[in-house]
DNA sequence: ACCTGAACACCGTTCAAGT
DNA sequence: ACCTGAACACCGTTCAAGT
């Protein structure tokens, strides 16, 4: 994530600083622009190179120039998240629907957009994301579990583990693909390496046979079905009890 | 997590270096020794301030010294996790015990073991966890799966849904916890200014019933709860099918 | 109002040199 | 074998100055 602040900070969302604008045609920058770039500096070089420098070169200005607009790094970056959070794609909820069916329709099309912008998963993780378009997400939720069998005191409760397990799967999920395309190996290549060189540390686990797989399906085939189910696991808990 | 290396790297684990080592009383330093104040700095100091530089001053040392027993800053973070990892108490796995008993005590000891040390949680996220200690957890996990009546081909998967859920979990509490250390406010204040402008922002929410609490118990009382909920919930969701 | 340049106080790490 | 010092190539950010 680069070097930041090491000290205590307010949230952008909650002490917000006017986002100074411009009057159209005066200057080029204004910090809708400055989130876009940052987002798309972030997708196509990772967090890690990420930095307030690369990102003035990418706009064609002087580092400091992008100060104007934002406070610091931080308050950059929480806005490039609130920035994706806005590309999730939300279900229709229509009448109908079983609430199940929107609730696991919501935690994939999350876990899609994680997905595309690894680098996003691990700012969910330092933030507090609740932007406006993070509230979009929140709400719609909330709608949807408000269809849901459970009481009403207990929905937010629920709703934070479903997602708690959907955070923490992805989550491992991006870094696993972040590394494949760091090293350029393939899924299966890498997971053979792991699990032998776990084996040869531990006979343990090659005897438990915990270290196998389904050879049947491909990595990827694998792990969004592991996915789902976790979510089911969850949703037959919360009715059942 | 300051900087670090942003090219793609091995893990100590996967190609691991000597651990130099002195005869007795020739030097100073050594590996343990570096691992064990790298931990106790992380612990004081959090992730963000710690530094190359500050542990050899808290060795006192050259900062290059360290350089002569670890590979670099990547190498020297898998080795404080795994030490970390030692301290996670494992239930004693006595027969006739339940499996779901001795799991909920392997994540409570997880999670417990990661709130003390907020900055592993984040180290957990980053690399692969595959040293001495982090393989003993996993082959006490693994031997309580074993008792579970999954069939075997499944209990992958199913632990990586409890773990997935559990880190999570434990990711998004210490974060809570740190800023609370930072700022100095108590759980309560700061859920109270949170959910107060996730109100403020969003009529939906404030109706919705999502931002209310459970007057009656702790804020940590609570969180306690909702932690052992999830686990219960996947517990019966995966024996259910 | 907006942008720049120089500077400060940091980083992780390389490398040649010391003992 | 072990440790140091100087140096390199970076950071985020401050501050005074320019237009």
């Amino acid at each position: 994530m680069g070097k930041r602040a090491s000290r205590p900070r307010e949230s952008v969302w909650l002490s917000p600083r006017p986002a100074r604008k411009h009057r159209a045609g005066e200057s080029e920058l204004d910090r809708e622009k400055i989130v876009a770039t940052a987002v798309r500096v972030l997708d196509a070089e990772g967090d890690a190179k990420f930095s307030m420098r690369l990102l003035a070169e990418e706009l064609n200005v002087t580092p400091m120039s992008v100060y104007w607009y934002v406070a610091n790094k931080d308050d950059l970056l929480e806005l490039a998240l609130d920035a994706v959070a806005g590309e999730i794609e939300l279900p229709a909820l229509e009448d109908g629907h079983d609430w199940r069916a929107d609730l696991r329709a919501l935690a994939r099309a999350w876990r899609r957009t994680m997905v595309a912008h690894p680098w996003a998963i691990r700012c969910y993780g330092e933030y507090l994301n609740i932007g406006p378009s993070s509230l979009r997400f929140t709400e719609c939720a909330q709608a949807v579990m408000a269809r849901s069998p459970l009481p009403l005191k207990d929905r937010s409760a629920a709703l934070n583990v479903v997602f708690q397990y959907v955070y923490g799967f992805t989550a491992t999920e991006s870094r696993w693909l972040e590394h494949l395309a760091e090293t350029g190996r393939t899924a299966e290549e890498f997971a053979a390496e792991v699990t032998g060189s776990m084996a040869a540390m531990s006979s343990a686990l090659e005897q438990g046979g915990l270290l196998e797989r389904d050879g049947d399906a491909s990595v990827e085939q694998q792990r969004d079905r592991d996915f789902d189910r976790g979510l089911e696991w969850l949703f037959t808990g919360m009715v059942a009890g």
